[in-house]
DNA sequence: GTTCTTACA
DNA sequence: TGTAAGTA
């Protein structure tokens, strides 16, 4: 199908899908003219980014899960489960950052009560 | 009329 | 992401 098509088929708009595209989200044959032309289970690839996206994962992480769902059943689950764990690392690890800054900032904050002086230092 | 790429807001 | 321009 046709990018136009496949754009009413989701509801998600002609720009967002070419991103996707470039991204490396979604993949597509060109025919013609250089249009690109989409198989039936598009539709599904981008209900699946959609879903992925709302999970708050990247374009990047979704990327390279991307590969997972070429596979089935216990491969799919053990290569997307790979891909998640490492992404929950990273994001702990995030947690463990904005926490250390929060702990700073509230340090700053206390001393500030006492002596007003210490937010200029 | 639809799609393409590039580029700017 | 939206939109404009100039094509195919």
């Amino acid at each position: 199908m046709k990018i136009g098509e496949l754009s009413r088929a989701t509801g998600v708009s002609i720009r967002l899908l070419r991103y996707y595209e470039e991204q490396g989200l979604l993949v597509s044959e060109r025919s013609a003219g250089g249009h690109r032309q989409y198989a039936a289970d598009a539709p599904a690839t981008v209900a699946r980014i959609r879903g992925l996206l709302a999970a708050g994962l990247s374009t990047r992480v979704i990327r390279d899960l991307m590969p997972c769902f070429a596979g089935d059943g216990i491969a799919l689950q053990a290569c997307v489960l790979d891909h998640l764990t490492t992404q929950l690392a990273d994001l702990e690890a995030r947690i463990a950052d904005l926490s250390d800054a929060r702990t700073a900032l509230l340090g700053i904050l206390d001393a500030s009560t006492r002596s007003p002086a210490q937010l200029s230092a």
